[in-house]
DNA sequence: GTTATTAAGATCGTATACGCTTTAATCGAA
DNA sequence: TTCGATTAAAGCGTATACGATCTTAATAAC
């Protein structure tokens, strides 16, 4: 939540020695996620489809006919988030979701032609020139974050 | 949303030449945003308030007595978003809002003594470890995912 | 000075996230 | 084998985000 440095001083009045909220890297992150949600939205808005929503459309692509709680592990997401998102791109015919014959407690989730279409779609446009940054400097911090996301991840875990 | 090297190849089955979810800088960001409210939530719980609440305090503990515009402007939020977080912040004793006496149109929040006190004690609290970067490599993040942002921001306004 | 326009907040509707609970199906131990 | 425990998904309530609209106040135009 804070930087590295932390100092706990008296505290007297606003703007003494605290961290700046610009230099939490929670906060770089959290608006960050924001403005891809702002920048990205006309070509969602072409697409037809949320973020989320996207997301789970690409990880079904990768793999196809998962589970519910296996494409929740992909995207971090719980049934309780997904299963309104799933049933949404369904009704959007962009994927079906059907009862495992063999456990019948699981759904499973499968693209359809539709929802293979819209991927491909998706595919032309993308957001590269947007992010300002150079390439190799992007895969630097998309593996840094990603790791940053796993550590985290792993310390909320080991906490509860 | 794609990383920097995107082929578009006839798409003829599923997991065929189109980029990983996992190589989406995007979907770092997201993932890792998801991961920090999980990591953050037995200290804001301690604190008892959200994430977005404890940011809106930590804004007005730097810059006291900001409109809702000027604090939004910080947290990259708009009154129909900050509005009912500022008003909940309000029942809950940590600040004020006023109309402006000589602006009737803008609301002046200011925290009250209680969340002055809760923002030193949100300051004991941090969350660098569980990060599991080095000193340096946080702060290299920290700056470069915010100048990510900031041109994310700039071309989503550029496009509109 | 009256009116059109702009600006700041707030309201409303939709779509996530997520904690908690519920339902239904499967598993497992006595 | 039967019944308690576990598991997968879904339902429910709360809290963001955000587009669109609304209200009210300030400002500009004339």
């Amino acid at each position: 939540m804070t930087p590295p440095t932390a100092p706990t001083a008296p505290p007297t009045e606003p703007a003494a020695p605290l961290p700046k909220l610009a230099d939490f890297l929670c906060f770089a992150i959290y608006s960050a996620n924001l403005a891809y949600g702002r920048a990205y939205k006309s070509i969602l808005d072409e697409l037809g489809v949320t973020y989320t929503q996207w997301i789970a459309i690409v990880a079904l692509w990768e793999q196809d006919d998962q589970t519910v709680s296996g494409l929740g592990e992909k995207l971090f997401l719980e049934s309780n988030t997904l299963t309104p998102i799933l049933k949404k791109l369904e009704t959007l015919g962009y994927l079906q979701r059907r009862r495992d014959t063999a456990d019948e407690r699981q759904v499973r989730v499968s693209l359809t032609e539709a929802g293979r279409r819209l991927r491909e779609k998706g595919a032309q446009r993308t957001l590269v020139k947007a992010s300002g940054l150079a390439p190799e400097e992007f895969r630097m911090i998309q593996k840094t974050v990603s790791r940053l996301r796993d550590s985290l991840l792993a310390h909320a875990e080991s906490g509860k």
